[in-house]
DNA sequence: CCAGACGTTGTT
DNA sequence: GTCTGG
DNA sequence: CCAGACGTTGTT
DNA sequence: GTCTGG
């Protein structure tokens, strides 16, 4: 699954622009170690003039027809690829409402038996990984393929919100969990973001687990646990952060 | 027809 | 909004 | 996802 | 154990 995430593009945006083909105002670069459900998060999704556009929804999916009592909670932070075509929830929004949400890498807990013994590993794109192909490798983000949604308080402004869509892991992930972030490689992002395709069985179709070798993981500070803990430059020393142990390898 | 639900995850 | 259950 | 809270009464 | 908040 993926309930907790990084997003840590380079301070120019230049290239993240290029990247996604961003129109409009540059997206928000600002590096988030620890991003959690309800937060805002950067998103690109293609607007009424047909432009892909960067912007900032919460992350936890507040369907269009929610009551306010009920929007109030942290909405769906994922959906399953395997049933979004079917899904009363997700069936309209996987149709017209497709968004990328982009990330660096996201954690997963490996569980011993104490709260003590939830060890977080960081899951990020390879050395030449397919998902950064294109020469984007260096940018430090890919796009987790999302949904969203649009709703209206009885009184006061728009709330924009999304959801990760998971689906099965792949070997690297598999020994934590299994679900995984949909990880949308470069030549799939077209395709995702086209407001004209609304074919449910093409739009699935690139709903994959990341390719084997495309992804590489190292544990890291428990610091992550905690939402309040957004960093090195929060409470983490970056040394922490990135201390090393277990080797997951394939 | 109307009313009511609509989700994922992990754990046992 | 859209589907399921009654 | 993890962390942290989880309640009522009467009295000061 | 289970819910809420982030």
């Amino acid at each position: 699954m993926c309930g907790r995430y990084a997003y840590l593009p380079t301070a120019d945006p230049t290239e993240l622009i290029e990247q996604f083909s961003i129109h409009g105002d540059p997206p928000d670069v600002t590096p988030r170690y620890n991003v959690a459900p309800t937060d805002p998060v950067t998103v690109v999704h293609t607007n009424r003039e047909l432009q892909q556009t960067a912007a900032v929804f919460r992350w936890g999916l507040i369907p269009s027809w929610s009551k306010p009592e009920a929007a109030r909670r942290s909405g769906h932070i994922n959906a399953r690829a395997e049933t979004l075509a079917e899904k009363p929830a997700f069936r309209r929004l996987l149709l017209k409402r497709r968004c990328l949400v982009l990330a660096s890498g996201f954690y997963e807990w490996q569980h011993g038996s104490s709260r003590r013994e939830r060890m977080p590993y960081y899951f990020s794109p390879a050395a030449d990984s397919p998902l950064t192909a294109g020469g984007y490798a260096g940018t430090g983000v890919v796009a987790f393929a999302g949904l969203y949604d649009r709703w209206y308080p009885p009184d006061g402004d728009r709330i924009d919100s999304c959801t990760i869509i998971t689906t099965s892991p792949n070997g690297l992930v598999a020994p934590l969990h299994d679900r995984m972030p949909v990880m949308l490689a470069p030549d799939a992002i077209e395709l995702w973001l086209d407001r004209e395709m609304a074919d449910p069985m093409l739009l699935t179709s690139v709903l994959a687990p990341a390719a084997e070798g495309a992804l590489t993981t190292r544990r890291v500070s428990q610091a992550v646990n905690s939402v309040a803990n957004d960093g090195p430059g929060s409470q983490a020393p970056a040394e922490e952060w990135n201390q090393g142990g277990l080797d997951l390898g394939p």
